[in-house]
DNA sequence: CTATATAATTGTATTATACAACTGTATAGA
DNA sequence: TCTATACAGTTGTATAATACAATTATATAG
């Protein structure tokens, strides 16, 4: 494998995650959902429900961090908990219909700015860029 | 543009980023250098020299965060400052030997890691890879 | 000379995270 | 049936990386 290559995607990754980290963290826009909030409302609304404890496990988070993450969207009419048959403890997570809305909404703006940065890319770029980041992901969540 | 890619290049890129985030930032190591610390070395490496007003103009980082930063590298050892002829409010930064070294040390270290996150993949697809991340770097410093 | 601009630092706040302690509930073993 | 242990979630506290505002010392323009 080109150790150029591998040492250009390390430079480029270090990169771009501190400046991305500094655009969508620090400076506040307000009215968009943070990152994790989004992350959270995207997986829950592919499986249709999620608890604490899935969730943690799911992004490899302190399950205090998803508690907390939750407790915010919980309070903002996102998400709507519903008690689990047999187990006091524990309860389910559901997108509200407000919440729906709010991932919808973020994520049209999300890749439209994206869209905006891959202007110029021909079809292909995009195509291929699309594989391999996806590609690259599940290394990352596998090892 | 195939809008199903975007939203893919979207979705991937906030996973990364919460990912690596986690990763690289709250599960303290202890012996490598932080994101900061390493994009910072890098880049007085690569270009001989810099001041706080350079590298927070590079960066697109306050001033004052840098200047915490360079301070902690300057008390580990990694930089020392020059004064600046003819005013005394600046001075520049310059690598010394050991943090010449412990940037070394962190690349090969860094690329190492990336190397086995892309281990399966074909030459092809890491060359490629490689090319559109940094063009989509070049894309998000411009815009 | 004096007013203003500039380089860097320091004070304070915020966000996202971790780890540890705690509360309440479930379950397994005596 | 008790009791010990495990488990789901929450709350307390600490840390890292950032921003913005105030401050200090120096430089420069009028």
């Amino acid at each position: 494998m080109d150790p150029h290559a591998v040492e250009t995607i390390e430079m480029e990754l270090a990169h771009l995650i501190r400046r991305l980290i500094a655009e969508t963290t620090y400076r506040k826009s307000g009215d968009s959902l943070d990152r994790a909030a989004y992350l959270l409302l995207d997986h829950i609304a592919g499986s249709g429900w999620a608890s604490v404890k899935t969730l943690a496990e799911e992004f490899r988070l302190d399950s205090s961090t998803i508690s907390r993450q939750t407790a915010a969207l919980e309070k903002k009419g996102h998400l709507a908990r519903r008690p689990v048959e047999n187990d006091r403890r524990a309860y389910t997570l559901e997108l509200t219909e407000l919440g729906r809305l709010e991932l919808e909404r973020n994520k049209q703006m999300r890749t439209e700015r994206v869209g905006e940065l891959l202007e110029g890319w021909t079809a292909q770029e995009v195509e291929q860029f699309s594989r391999l980041l996806q590609k690259f992901g599940e290394s990352v969540s596998e090892g």
